[in-house]
DNA sequence: AAACTAGTCAACCGCTAGTCA
DNA sequence: GTGACTAGCGGTTGACTAGTT
């Protein structure tokens, strides 16, 4: 397939760094025809520039919803949790950060992130610790392997361990039919440098899809004290801000039912704040009440970790 | 003060996927 | 089914700046 090439030097189209003019003219031309054709913006437009060009300028650095300046914690804990889910999927990880940009992330990972992650002795790759890389690892990890780095005292690792091993409990069980998305909220709540390996329930297909049910926007974490902190998310229209006590309004379920004492505090505080998860986390957990399945320890699931292994390949 | 080096980040490049005629 | 086109992605480049020698 033969294709005319998007910027022709020969026309004379500008390259390089865009002018406070050029700036204004795209500006002008976007809030008044909106975003899109950007093949024939530069005409219309009267810029000297190709369509391509136009368009990263305006998504990068031009529109209006773009959030400037230095990153904050809260974002940074954000795009590691992220990156440990998505790799370099830099778009991917922007819409876990309202206002960011990929570009701005990408960059602040490369220039920022890594070397910190380095200095403190953490793979960026992998997010495990370089010494335990140097170890006997594995070609394929399975569902189990929690890697915990917790520098917040004895109090908040076990707490983060107890969280590590509930969620994987949950991965476990919903590893095949739940999102990917939705996991990726909870695994990322699971506290303050902590990073849970979770590859065989990693539903890559779900993540890509369109129809998905579950949009990756939330930005739920756990602060160094232990509270959860939320960015504007899809779920921030959720009445159950403050405690886990999901009344399903159709069905009248309540959430608690289907945990035991413990869980139901590990849950409470990993996922206060999104209700979707919960929504679906019930139903899933209700069906299971009324097959009257007995749940069976994390370990003894190494078949069906192989089967979605194979499923997900 | 000049030359050099390292860090930062906006912009570009090459590619793929999706859409439409 | 094919080709043209658009949009979007991740990797890379290079201009600029700040710090160091």
């Amino acid at each position: 397939m033969v294709r005319t090439p998007c910027c022709r030097a020969e026309l004379g189209l500008k390259k390089g760094a865009w002018t406070p003019e050029e700036d204004q003219k795209l500006t002008s031309y976007v809030n008044r025809h909106g975003e899109g054709g950007w093949r024939t913006l530069p005409e219309k437009a009267g810029l000297k520039r190709c369509g391509k060009s136009c368009r990263l300028r305006w998504a990068n650095y031009l529109r209006p919803d773009i959030k400037r300046g230095e990153f904050t914690e809260d974002e940074e804990r954000s795009i590691i949790s992220l990156h440990a889910l998505h790799g370099n999927k830099w778009a991917a990880i922007a819409r876990g950060l309202p206002g960011r940009t990929d570009n701005e992330i990408k960059n602040y990972w490369n220039t920022h992130i890594k070397k910190r992650l380095i200095k403190k002795g953490v793979d960026p790759l992998t997010h495990k610790s370089i010494s335990a890389n140097l170890q006997d690892i594995p070609e394929k990890q399975d569902i189990n392997q929690t890697i915990i780095m917790s520098d917040d005292g004895p109090d908040h690792s076990a707490k983060v361990k107890k969280s590590a091993r509930f969620l994987n409990r949950v991965a476990n069980r919903f590893g095949k039919r739940i999102n990917q998305s939705v996991l990726s909220e909870i695994i990322g709540s699971g506290g303050t440098h902590t990073t849970i390996t979770t590859s065989a329930t990693v539903d890559s297909e779900s993540d890509k899809s369109a129809s998905s049910s579950f949009a990756p926007t939330s930005n739920l974490l756990m602060t160094a004290n232990g509270n959860a902190t939320s960015s504007p998310s899809a779920f921030s229209e959720s009445s159950i801000n403050d405690r886990l006590m999901y009344w399903d309004k159709e069905d009248n379920i309540e959430f608690s039912t289907f945990l035991n004492d413990e869980d139901f505090m590990v849950l409470e505080e990993s996922c206060a704040e999104n209700n979707e998860f919960m929504k679906e986390l019930t139903r899933f957990l209700q069906e299971d009440e009324t097959d009257n399945k007995e749940m069976m320890p994390v370990n003894e699931h190494q078949d069906s970790f192989e089967d979605i292994d194979n499923y997900f390949a």
